[in-house]
DNA sequence: CACATATTATTTGTATGCAAATAATATGTG
DNA sequence: CACATATTATTTGCATACAAATAATATGTG
């Protein structure tokens, strides 16, 4: 490889990189960063999971979980309930504050999303979105 | 967006996240990252550059570099010089032990290209480059 | 030349991310 | 039930990354 522009995790991180701040800009009139923004996320989909379903779902390290957590809870958007079946558990749980920015924050990351699928064509939309989420999330579902 | 794995940033995160195992893998038996090898490959290219000259490169926050070098000197990898022409600034060359990881380096990190190339097409794989270039290097050429 | 502005590198503070170690609790095997 | 093993969350340490502030030096304008 003789440009470091040919190597793919360059690339990647590159293109990361600009998407990140995109949305970082998006979501900063909220106080929220994107990775809160997709723990959030989550919740909403389904209210009171566990620290480690959490992790699982959005490929993160328990480490990396507690300290998005701890800067949630402080911003008073998610509360721990211990897990009454499982003591070495928390179930993590919306506050009301953070039940509410769900239409605000996907609003503005959709905005997000429509700005970067404007660069390309349909098809090629299409097809990035399977090559990410082959190479990035494994063998589960093309898009 | 209903799923957030319908969300580009985190795709591209993803995506990113697992070519950067990859690399952090088969580069840590020389005690390297993935980032320290890019910025060890722009000085392979280019010799005594400035620091402001690798951040551009590499769209690298300045605060992110003097970092990244200050890792790189303490391994003995590279060295800071003064420059003569301007006092605010260093310029960064490599020691000769930094020049010895040129070769091993650029072929572990080439397999690793080669590794994620495999799980497309030929035209996937260019049309993925061509994307992700767009997206996170600007206008700055297509391949 | 003097002085406002710009550039460069560094420092500090915050936020990911992972590895490794720890503590508490569950689970499985005898 | 007892004990080895596994699971879960947290803590600590290190490495990116950026924003904002700082210090030193250049540059441009008068």
């Amino acid at each position: 490889m003789d440009r470091i522009e040919d190597c793919y995790g360059f690339l990647l991180g590159k293109a990361y990189q600009k998407v990140w701040q995109m949305e970082k800009a998006a979501l900063s009139q909220y106080g929220i960063t994107p990775v809160q923004f997709v723990l959030l996320h989550v919740l909403w989909e389904k209210d009171g999971q566990k620290g480690v379903e959490l992790g699982s779902r959005l490929r993160l390290d328990g480490a990396t979980i507690t300290g998005v957590l701890d800067r949630l809870e402080k911003m008073g958007l998610i509360e721990r309930r211990p897990d009454l079946n499982d003591r070495r558990t928390n179930l993590i749980f919306l506050t009301p504050k953070g039940s509410e920015l769900e239409k605000p924050l996907n609003q503005v990351t959709d905005a997000v999303n429509k700005e970067v699928i404007s660069m390309f064509s349909e098809e090629e939309a299409k097809m990035f979105k399977s090559m990410l989420t082959k190479l990035g999330l494994g063998q589960k579902g093309h898009s």
